[in-house]
DNA sequence: CTTTTAGTTCTATTTTTGCAGAACTATAAG
DNA sequence: CTTATAGTTCTGCAAAAATAGAACTAAAAG
């Protein structure tokens, strides 16, 4: 069902995760993507992580929550069965590095608050806010930039 | 000593550092960047911040272990002074986005493992790793570009 | 040598997190 | 209506994280 190298990837991916979820939840997230297999279902995730009833159950649904996953159902089989949902990944990733840079707003108002704005300490809060919000600005470009090539490498590959 | 606004940056700022070390440490960085006073001793930290000895000496301690904050003593006085070590600060800004793009290579790793590489599951993990690895390489241009602007507003200043 | 000071380390609590497993619920099938 | 299935929720526990405060240490001052 999972390869040693499978089963090694989601623990590392896993890692990564842990970084805003659950340990439990980053890895179903984990295993939905590594696996072969398209879709699981509750009970199958639940045997190949070796998890309770209600981890499994609060994985998942933190998981529905933030759209990071998604389900389709049999007709004739109450079950559900869980996918990745790979449409969104990107946007999660981007909203991801915009969330560090709201670190930038911070330390713009804490430099509004400083009386000595020649200090070393205002200085480099200067320049560190800049630097933040100068990539901010222009991640945008990277982004059309790049969806530019992607679109030539998918074209030629036809 | 610290007024309400900067109270509540100490506190938000905070917040930002928790990912990746404990409420203390995270509190007593955000009050070296935040305040006007351009030092600290121990016992002013442990004061300010309403905290116990060992949470205050732990939590100097690893920031110092990690170059975010140094010290310097005065002659004739036993006791160290703590700033903020904003030259690093930069450096670990730059790190931290590294750590983020470690990622895409575990999905790469995760792609090579993948029997169907024409499944949307796959195509996705492409894309996704994709965009990771062209913004890993666009990032130090993207560094230099703010160099080159930042040196120009400088100059400008003087 | 004794005392003071600044800070560290150790021990014990408290708080938080995460999970297991049982009890429960909702729905559909028979 | 009864039973089976799929999943949720509740209760409780165990491990880990974070902190308090006392005991301790190192070094300087007197």
């Amino acid at each position: 069902m999972l390869s040693q190298k499978q089963k090694e990837l989601i623990e590392q991916i896993g890692i990564y995760f842990e970084q805003g979820m659950q340990p439990a939840a980053a890895r179903i997230l984990a295993l939905l993507i590594v696996s072969d297999q398209n879709s699981f279902s509750f009970d199958e995730i639940r045997e190949l992580l070796k998890l309770s009833k209600s981890a499994t159950s609060n994985g998942i649904n933190f998981l529905l929550s933030l759209n990071k996953i998604e389900y389709f159902t049999k007709s004739g089989d109450r079950k559900r069965y869980f996918t990745w949902n790979p449409a969104n990944t990107i946007t999660h990733f981007k909203e991801g590095i915009e969330k560090v840079l709201g670190l930038s707003i911070l330390f713009e108002k804490t430099l509004k608050l400083k009386e000595d704005k020649d200090s070393l300490n205002a200085q480099k809060l200067l320049e560190l806010s800049g630097l933040m919000s100068f990539l901010h600005k222009e991640l945008p470009i990277i982004y059309k930039k790049w969806e530019k090539q992607y679109r030539q490498l998918k074209l030629k590959e036809k």
